[in-house]
DNA sequence: AGCACGCCGACT
DNA sequence: GTCGGCGTGCTC
């Protein structure tokens, strides 16, 4: 019998750490507080993976984010019932990090946590079925009916049946009854299993028996016994030729992969018998599937202007935090990257290098591989579960202290990063639309370093406004590099105009006499050329030729959209549609064509008007497995290519120097975006993709195609002036209240009926009016509504000064407001979904 | 989000 | 009568 003053248990209540909350990848607001069972507690840390029970059936994985010793006051908590993990998976300052995440970000914590743990670590439980051991069909007093039979006979054949299997065995839907029923007759159990998803990798190796190894002789014996057995022989040979034996006797203990050495056709029945014989002998191995690169080169020496950059930024991160990098492209960001970076490792710290998806390609990869080695990880989001796992594993274990990874790798769990590089920062894809948490890598990186006191550099050739502007007001420190690399001299651009060359009858294909002639001239010189159009696919839009008129939304301030089949402009916005116009609204021209061809069209175009060049197309439609990528990179690296159209991603970091004729070929359709970064967006794309033109020797030559060449966007691109861009920028964004002098955060309200939606809409408009924050609420008003898989959707863009504590204040009333509205019997499957600074 | 419970219609 | 439709309420 327990005394009841035992020692561990006074103990227990004055160190009382008897209750821990967990974080649980559910949907719902809070962490959830457990008992910690006594025999337990002696392990218990925050960040262990723990096993708990979820209400009635459902057992889940969760995390400790906290612990402390104070009940519940409104419920029993139930107990922890096992703990997955020696060591903690997550560690402190990643919880910290997750719950600023879902407070900034306006979400639940359980989200932050399904997004930051790779899923091979997440575990949710299974329901399991099987017989029940102390069954006795023959003596059992409870009659079963078919179905049930059905169910027993299949667990006669199988120790365990999911639900799924079993709804599969029956063909109905919904077993639960059935299940309930043969529980309550005593005939089976229902149990639930948790399973662990990451699975090692396994390598199946073979190596010679001992003693074979142990003296010649019985080698020698050995080749005697495989004399006319040529398949036998084969493998014995390659084997050796592989694994010298005698010279290096250690190495048979380590084997070859089995699949290696069958590769060159050798049956698999052949190798069977040498087993048997005893010449070999198999074994498992557990390989990464990461595989081991050394470290091959040094880090090239720096040029004087990166040397420059390099000894600035370090004194800025002095006193600043954060440091914005702008370099005009060509001018070897990476370069000083890797300085930077190897100077954080020495020190003892880790380095995170954040890069937009398209541009990690394995070019910037290999470089970075060839100087960090085997200390540096990738994260990629190609990368399958288990890989990603490894990745996870080898930060924990200490195995990388470098990471180059996708927005997602801010989650790894690092214990103590130096420095967070985020390239190519203005990227919008560093913002995460859907799901929640809706998160800016670059911001949240910032703030991740800030957690470990480590220091932020964004770099990019064309900054962000945001990044620019709070580098303008010295909260961060800036460092501008004008030179490219070696010299090279920035690329030439030149304006053709689509109109003027229309009415002189100078327009083929729809190509200005201009880009041909630069094209032409490329190709004759053995040189390259790319050509850049800003979407795939065809004819988004209608537009006037010779007014530049195009189709505009009554209801929106967007542009219609052309649907070829439906002979429709329709508005991609509300859905408002019309009849394509037979004549220009505004000049009565019939010359209506549709615009903003696909780069497919373009490549048929361009085939028709250069029959000797060899073409290639980059968008998504070509390059959506996984290495079909890297194939067109590689062919145009190697020269194989004369001319590649693209989208996007041709603009992210690719380095040919053969490349000397950038063309844009529909420079309008840039600037068509509808929404208040337009202007920034155009500036950041032209730029990038005329960095690809011109290296070292050669000057490159940028060809902008467009209607409007007087446009004065243009023209600020051209002389490069991005300051002043910006200046004129921030004087309509400071007018009409948008970042960086306003906070933007968007609600989207969302209902199966229109009708319900709209009402529910306005009624947060109407209780956001009483929680006066500075503000401005657009949306249902303007009567713009979106229909989204049967669901309709209104949307509110609040306004708010940026100001810290305005803004938590407004996000408690938010939540309030949302909570209350909720309540509302009307409104109670109206989803709210908040976007904080939404892009 | 799941998943129970619970209250109604349309089938064996 | 039961199967199964989905409204509503809860999860430590």
């Amino acid at each position: 019998m327990e005394s009841l003053f035992a020692e561990h248990d006074f103990l227990d209540k004055s160190s009382g750490n008897n209750f821990a909350d967990i974080i649980l990848p559910v949907p719902i607001p809070r962490m959830f507080t457990y008992k910690i069972p006594k025999n337990l507690q002696p392990q218990i840390q925050i960040g262990l993976r723990v096993i708990v029970q979820f209400g009635k059936k459902k057992v889940l994985t969760g995390i400790i984010g906290k612990v402390h010793n104070k009940p519940p006051q409104a419920y029993e908590a139930k107990p922890i019932l096992d703990i997955l993990d020696h060591q903690p998976s997550v560690n402190p300052l990643q919880i910290r990090f997750w719950v600023w995440m879902a407070e900034y970000y306006f979400c639940h914590i359980g989200e932050v946590m399904f997004a930051a743990l790779p899923s091979g670590l997440r575990l949710s439980s299974e329901s399991k079925v099987q017989l029940n051991p102390n069954f006795d069909a023959e003596t059992s007093k409870y009659p079963l009916d078919v179905r049930e039979e059905k169910i027993l006979e299949a667990l006669e054949k199988k120790d365990e049946l999911s639900y799924e299997d079993c709804e599969q065995i029956l063909g109905v839907k919904t077993i639960h009854p059935i299940l309930k029923s043969l529980v309550a007759k005593e005939a089976i159990l229902i149990f639930e299993r948790v399973q662990e998803k990451y699975t090692p990798k396994v390598e199946t190796r073979v190596r010679l028996h001992p003693d074979i190894v142990a003296s010649k002789a019985a080698l020698e014996a050995v080749f005697e016994a495989v004399q006319g057995k040529p398949k036998q022989e084969s493998i014995l040979l390659k084997f050796l030729r592989d694994v010298p034996v005698f010279q290096r006797p250690q190495l048979n203990e380590k084997g070859v992969d089995k699949a290696t050495l069958l590769e060159e056709g050798d049956s698999e029945s052949s190798l069977k018998t040498l087993i048997k014989n005893g010449v070999f002998e198999t074994f498992k191995h557990v390989v990464n599937r990461i595989e081991e690169e050394a470290a091959e080169r040094e880090a090239s020496e720096l040029s004087s202007s990166q040397q420059a950059a390099f000894e600035e930024i370090k004194t800025h991160f002095e006193t600043k935090q954060t440091v914005l990098l702008h370099g005009v492209t060509g001018s070897g960001k990476t370069e000083i990257y890797i300085k930077l970076i190897q100077e954080v490792l020495e020190s003892g710290s880790q380095v995170l290098l954040l890069l937009p998806e398209i541009a990690l390609t394995t070019q910037i990869v290999g470089r970075l591989k060839q100087v960090f080695g085997s200390q540096m990880g990738v994260y990629h989001s190609k990368y399958s579960d288990n890989e990603r796992v490894e990745v996870w594993n080898g930060v924990l274990s200490g195995r990388f202290s470098f990471v180059v990874g996708v927005r997602s790798s801010i989650f790894l769990p690092f214990d103590s990063l130096g420095m967070v590089i985020v390239d190519e920062e203005h990227e919008p894809s560093f913002k995460q639309f859907d799901p929640a948490p809706r998160f800016h890598a670059r911001d949240a990186a910032i703030m991740l370093a800030y957690f470990h006191q480590a220091r932020t550099l964004l770099g990019s050739a064309t900054p962000s406004f945001e990044s620019y502007f709070n580098a303008t007001q010295g909260k961060y420190g800036y460092v501008e590099i004008t030179h490219r690399f070696g010299d090279a001299s920035l690329p030439e651009y030149h304006l053709a105009n689509i109109s003027a060359d229309r009415k002189k009858n100078l327009l083929k294909l729809d190509s200005t006499r201009l880009l041909r002639e630069k094209i032409q001239n490329a190709l004759e010189n053995q040189q390259q050329v790319i050509i850049f159009q800003n979407r795939r696919g065809y004819s988004p839009y209608i537009q006037c030729e010779d007014c530049s008129w195009t189709g505009q939304c009554v209801q929106c301030d967007v542009s219609l959209t052309y649907h070829q089949f439906a002979e429709e402009l329709r508005c991609h916005y509300c859905g408002y549609k019309e009849k394509i116009p037979q004549a220009c609204p505004a000049c009565g021209s019939s010359q209506l064509t549709t615009q903003g061809m696909g780069t497919e069209r373009i490549e048929e175009s361009l085939s028709l008007l250069f029959p000797e060049a060899r073409l290639g197309r980059m968008d998504l439609d070509t390059t959506r497995n996984k290495y079909g990528y890297q194939r067109l990179l590689d062919e145009f690296a190697a020269g194989q290519i004369d001319i590649l159209v693209g989208t996007q991603m041709i603009t992210k970091g690719l380095d040919f120097g053969k490349v000397t004729v950038v063309g844009i070929w529909d420079g309008d359709r840039i600037l068509n975006f509808p929404d208040f970064r337009a202007g920034e967006r155009a500036y950041q794309q032209i730029t990038q993709v005329a960095g690809r033109a011109g290296r070292r020797d050669i000057q490159g030559q940028v060809v902008i195609q467009s209607r409007n060449p007087d446009n004065d966007l243009f023209g600020k691109v051209i002389r490069g002036d991005y300051f002043e861009f910006f200046r004129q920028e921030m004087i309509d964004r400071k007018k009409y209240y948008y970042p960086p002098f306003v906070k933007l955060v968007k609600i989207t309200t969302r209902h199966a009926d229109a009708k319900t939606a709209q009402k529910a809409a306005h009624a947060l408009h109407h209780q956001m009016a009483n929680i006066a924050v500075k503000k401005i609420v657009l949306g249902p008003e303007k009567g713009i509504i979106v229909r989204i898989k049967n669901q309709y959707q209104f949307e509110s863009l609040i306004k708010l000064d940026k100001q810290g504590t305005t803004q938590a204040v407004f996000k408690q009333s938010l939540a309030k407001i949302i909570e209350e509205l909720q309540a509302v019997p009307e409104f109670r499957s109206v989803r709210w979904i908040v976007d904080v600074d939404p892009s």
